[in-house]
DNA sequence: ATCCATCTTCAAGTGAATTGCAAATAGAGT
DNA sequence: ACTCTATTTGCAATTCACTTGAAGATGGAT
């Protein structure tokens, strides 16, 4: 039941994950831009939870008028870099979030002010595998949404 | 090849369901017609995960020349009355399924082929609620997706 | 049987995300 | 540093799932 920590401090806080991206470009013969950096690196400022419209206003805000299939094909790339992660809302939109080496996308989101934790369950994890190995499936990613009510917002 | 045959027979095994539509129909002075009559009908016998574009073919190549727009209106209904829960992929599509009472939300989807498979896990329900009050969290509902490849679209 | 709010149909509209293409550019080879 | 060219970008047009508007049809209350 530990906390994902990871780190705010200055000092370069996604060096795994710049280092995976570039060696994907170069395995992929694909060019580092100007572009791809910048809308990388705010999308990371932006973690855990990116959707892709806010990333491309951020972008606009801070000067940088990228067009936004630039911003959907970037993050696309990481998506096939295997880097980020796609939820889908049934509202038809849907939000980019950092898909760490050992990866847990695992929320408690409060359903009264809509507040989300992350969390992470060892157990959990190695009783996912179990099912999904008992259906006969391999296991490439999990999504977990716990809904209730957080300590701010349980009734008297 | 055995496939499930839902009869148009009185012997229903969703009577709750049906119930439970009238109820709201008639407690939100919606009326009872033709469409939704069939269109719900189908909507059980293609159970548990149906996706509005194959509800929306099943019917036409039954002689129901239904409205996609009404499949969806009937649809967006039973999800207003509580009685169905929506799916999303990151691709944009959805599917609908019955939400049953003491409804669990667990399922291993196939990324290949979307094949969906229901589970339940005594064991990773009790730890979800064990997490939940470790954050001070009520817990009122759950749905947990586990991404995979299904035994049919193993890669060699 | 009448009345009127709700429904259906069909077409047009929406909004997130993708794509086609010409111009720009990264970066390998020279 | 310069060339060359495959990759990228920007922009507009397009796609796709889904929703909505409007006008005629219909359920069901009276």
């Amino acid at each position: 039941m530990n906390k994902k920590v990871q780190s705010n401090s200055d000092e370069t806080p996604y060096k795994w994950f710049w280092r995976a991206l570039d060696d994907y470009l170069v395995k992929n013969s694909l060019k580092q831009t100007k572009q791809r950096k910048v809308i990388v690196q705010e999308f990371l400022a932006m973690n855990p939870h990116v959707d892709a419209e806010q990333l491309f206003e951020r972008l606009r805000k801070m000067g940088y008028y990228f067009g936004l299939a630039t911003v959907y094909r970037t993050l696309n790339l990481l998506k096939d870099a295997n880097l980020v992660d796609q939820l889908a809302f049934s509202d038809g939109r849907s939000v980019f979030e950092v898909n760490t080496p050992d990866s847990h996308h695992d929320h408690l989101i409060c359903t009264h002010c809509r507040k989300v934790v992350e969390f992470e369950n060892e157990e959990i994890e190695k009783l996912q595998l179990k099912v999904a190995q008992h259906y006969g499936f391999s296991l490439e990613s999990h999504r977990l949404d716990l809904f209730g009510r957080c300590p701010d917002c349980m009734p008297v």
